[in-house]
DNA sequence: CCAAAAGTGTTGACTTTACACCCATGC
DNA sequence: GCATGGGTGTAAAGTCAACACTTTTGG
C-alpha cells in the first residue's frame, strides 16, 4: 500500500498513527459583524468531538505552501479568494503537542486572518460557517485545543492593530475617522479618547483626507479618509 | 511497507516524496562569544549543499512536543539540556514553501534560542559545531534557506531583548550594569548611554542590587546585580 | 429647534534623550 | 600617579492622557 492510500485510509477512518507527524493548517478568521469582534468557525460533523465549534482547516497538501493550503482552505469555506483586497493574513504559531488531537499526533501551523464583512457576507454560505463574537466564545464548546489558539490569535490581532495599519483591511476604501475608532474599540475592546485618537492617528501619517464627505448619514457629513499607500510595518510579517 | 519502514528509506535515500510534507524541526542558537552575537552552526557533510553550513535541526518525531523535538535536538548538537537555566528558547516561524529543500516538501518549525555561552563551551564539541558572529555570516554559504531564518531570528532577538527580560539567559546569576549592557549593544548593534540605560534598567524593577561588587578585575569593583524572580513577560510567548 | 454625530486645543504628567565629570582600584 | 572602567544628575524635547464645547446636518 503506498503512503498516500495508507495516509488517506487511516484518514478517512479518523485514525492517525504514521511514524511521523501529520501537518495540519488550521484558520482563525476574524471579521467584524455586527458591531463585534467575531471569529469564523464551522460545527464538526463527525467523531471526534462532533457538535463542537472549530475553526476551519485541513490537512496540508503536498507541493504547495502554506500560505497555498490557507487560500485553499479559505476559499473552501467562505468562497473568499486570499488574494483580492480585503484580506489581512499572517502566520500565528504552530501547534504539535502530541495529545491536542486524538486521532493521533497532528502538528497544526495557524494562521490568522482579518476579512472585511461585506466580503464575507457576498461569498460565505451563513448557513455552513457560523459567526460568533470573540466575547460570548465561553458561552460555546470548541473542539481540541482551539479556544487556545482564538485566544492566542486575538491577542496577536490587537497587538498587529495598534502598531501597524491592519485596519485597512476591514474598512471601505474610503472611511471616517469614527469608524476607524471603532473598529479599534471593537478589536482592543476598550475605548479610545476621540480628539487623542486623531490626534494620534493622523500624526502617523498612515491616512489621509480625501476632500470628499459622507453625506449618506442623517447627521453632521463625516470627512472620509483614505491609507496612504506607503507600508507602515514594523516588522517582517511574511516570509516563506 | 510500512509508513515507517518507506519513510526511514526514503530518506536515508535523501528522497522525501511523500504525499503529505514532511515535518521538520531547525533550531536557530545565539550565544554571545568573544563580544560578538554569534549564532551556531553545523557543518552538511552529505549532499545535498555539502560543505554548507547549516542550523542544527532534525526530522519531527511523532509522540513528542515540538518543545521536546527542540530539546532532542539541542542535546544531540550541544549536549545542553535546555531545561536547566540559562537557554530561553521561543517558536519562530514556520516555513514551508515547496522548493526549499531538493529532497521534497519539507515544512521546518523553527525555534530561536539565546544560551550562555558559558554553558555552550561547557557542554558543545567545539569540533562539531561552528560558532559565527551574525555580522560575519555574509562570508559563509548557508544551505537551503537558512540564511534567511537566521535573518528573521536575528530580528525578533532583538526585539524580545527590548521588552522582556531575556538577557538574564546569557549572563552569569550575578552581573555588572556594565556586562548588562553589552550584552544589550552587542545584540542591537547599536550603542546605549551609560546614564541612560542605568536609569531606564533601574526603573523597570527586574534586577536588582546584590550588595557584592565584583573584586576580580584590576578597576574599580563595579556593584553586581541579580535578575528579580518576577516576570516581565508582555506577550504569551508559548503555550503549546 | 432639537437630536446626533463630527470636529477641535490646551495643560500637566511622564518619558526620553543628550551630555561631562569625579571615583575607586591595580599597577 | 596614571590608566581604566565604575558611577552619578539635570535640563530640554517629546509623548501621552485627561478633559468640554461648538459645528453641521436631517427631520
Amino acid at each position: 500500500m503506498s503512503i498516500s492510500n495508507e495516509f488517506k485510509e487511516r484518514y478517512s477512518n479518523g485514525i492517525f498513527n504514521l511514524s511521523i507527524p501529520v501537518l495540519a493548517l488550521d484558520l482563525v478568521i476574524f471579521t467584524i459583524y455586527q458591531n463585534e469582534f467575531c471569529v469564523l468557525l464551522v460545527e464538526r460533523t463527525r467523531e471526534p468531538e462532533a457538535g463542537k465549534l472549530m475553526l476551519p482547516g485541513g490537512i496540508m497538501k503536498s507541493g504547495h505552501s502554506l500560505e497555498a493550503n490557507f487560500d485553499d482552505i479559505l476559499k473552501r469555506r467562505t468562497n473568499i479568494d486570499a488574494n483580492e483586497a480585503g484580506v489581512y493574513k499572517e502566520q500565528l504559531y504552530s501547534f504539535g503537542e502530541p495529545g491536542r488531537d486524538p486521532r493521533g499526533h497532528i502538528v497544526t501551523v495557524t494562521y490568522y486572518a482579518f476579512v472585511a464583512k461585506d466580503r464575507l457576507l457576498k461569498t460565505a454560505d451563513l448557513a455552513k460557517v457560523r459567526i460568533i463574537p470573540v466575547s460570548k466564545l465561553p458561552e460555546f464548546e470548541l473542539a481540541f485545543d482551539h479556544a487556545r489558539i482564538i485566544a492566542y490569535a486575538k491577542e496577536r490581532m490587537g497587538y498587529k492593530l495598534e502598531y501597524t495599519d491592519v485596519a485597512k483591511n476591514i474598512l471601505s476604501e474610503r472611511f471616517s475617522l469614527s469608524e476607524l475608532q471603532h473598529v479599534y474599540e471593537t478589536v482592543l475592546s476598550r475605548p479610545f479618547d476621540k480628539r487623542n485618537f486623531r490626534k494620534k492617528i493622523l500624526s502617523l501619517g498612515i491616512i489621509r483626507e480625501t476632500g470628499v464627505t459622507d453625506k449618506s448619514g442623517s447627521k453632521r457629513p463625516a470627512m472620509l479618509y483614505e491609507f496612504s499607500n506607503r507600508k507602515r510595518e514594523l516588522r517582517i510579517v511574511e516570509i516563506a
